[in-house]
DNA sequence: TTGCCAAAGTAAGTGGCTATTACATATGTC
DNA sequence: GACATATGTAATAGCCACTTACTTTGGCAA
């Protein structure tokens, strides 16, 4: 009740920026915990609010998830950017960065990556999350384009980047999910992003 | 196990098969709302009994969620072992034949098939769960054997079959999460599995 | 056939969760 | 300084997972 009376240090009763302070903080209990692992009053707790402060900021649970799964796919495209342009080496290096980048995110961060191909459930209507996937791909695309023989046909062009994309996401999962018992360093990983880049282009 | 089983006229107070009962209903629920998605509550009201009686059969909600992807996993091996023996065509045919299989059970039961390799969480001490999977990889390595060169090194079939992997697990998640818009037909399918087989077993 | 016990059911309760409502307090603008 | 609005709280409703104490039933030994 009385408010000074809990004022230990300096309880500001407004947060500052409590949207972006929970956003992050329902990073970590996803990668601590899975997408569906924690509450909405576990992060309010961590934060140091009410069960209900978060709903002043979101609508509800779902769309607290989606923020989250909307900067990590910003996220794995800026790295994806990056990778490519780093890349040095043979003429396909920067599709072996690709692939080497997509497994990276994925074991950086798993629960951001399994929550943004998780979020199946109106995905079609969520025109912000379809343009930064189309965003991704276009990156794949443009790095294919610049392999293929000029003039390429487009449909070509996703084929070949779809079939990238095949290989590279079940590596990564089948990796996080730890389906498979060997582990694989990061040797042998580059080698099979190699691999799988000249198998595909070829 | 002669079991009063036509009772349907009174309201027997024993089930007969609970368990069995419950493991279905779960099963759908897992199709209809995916596995985080619904309550035991609403299982067992849909079994008609209380709320309390699944847990005369199951530790938890774990356990009973465990026990759909076991029965899963079972039907995705014999399916593949099916796939694997019935498939007619080039030598590669059986290697073909396992990839549309694998993503036919992804697109059949997608809700299991997330859920199979959803359930991460303490996967590494379940030898049923373990067995189950090694008895799946086999399939798939057994096939790769046949196709390579006699007295070929195990550590590349198993590297060949882990390439497969990848692509059929990557092409089956994508599909199933819609990552992509454009829907892929049957023929196009098989055609890019052979396509994929060719280029991986090459 | 009878009597008893374990298996399998129920009702009621605990504590936690999502989300809402009514209310309290801080902030910026005039 | 006043006030509208944004942002916080407490209290609450209706679910859920799971537990406890009790009840019913079926199978089996005598």
């Amino acid at each position: 009740m009385e408010q000074s009376a809990k004022q230990t240090q300096k309880a500001a009763y407004h947060h500052g920026d409590l949207r972006a302070h929970l956003i992050e903080t329902v990073r970590l209990l996803v990668e601590e915990k899975g997408a569906d692992g924690f509450s909405i009053s576990e992060a309010a707790r961590r934060a140091g609010v009410s069960s209900a402060a978060p709903y002043k900021h979101f609508e509800d649970r779902r769309e607290i998830v989606r923020a989250v799964a909307l900067l990590g796919i910003k996220r794995m495209r800026q790295q994806m950017d990056d990778a490519a342009a780093a890349a040095t080496g043979d003429r396909l290096a920067p599709i072996t960065a690709l692939g080497l980048c997509y497994a990276r995110f994925a074991r950086t961060e798993p629960g951001v990556f399994r929550l943004i191909f998780g979020l199946t459930e109106g995905r079609d209507e969520d025109s912000e999350m379809h343009a930064l996937g189309t965003a991704c791909e276009d990156v794949v695309k443009r790095e294919v384009r610049r392999v293929m023989p000029e003039g390429t046909d487009e449909e070509e062009i996703a084929r070949r980047a779809y079939m990238l994309h095949m290989f590279v996401h079940g590596h990564a999962f089948l990796e996080i999910d730890g389906v498979h018992d060997n582990e694989i360093s990061g040797d042998v990983e580059h080698a099979l992003m190699a691999d799988i880049a000249a198998r595909v282009m070829a």
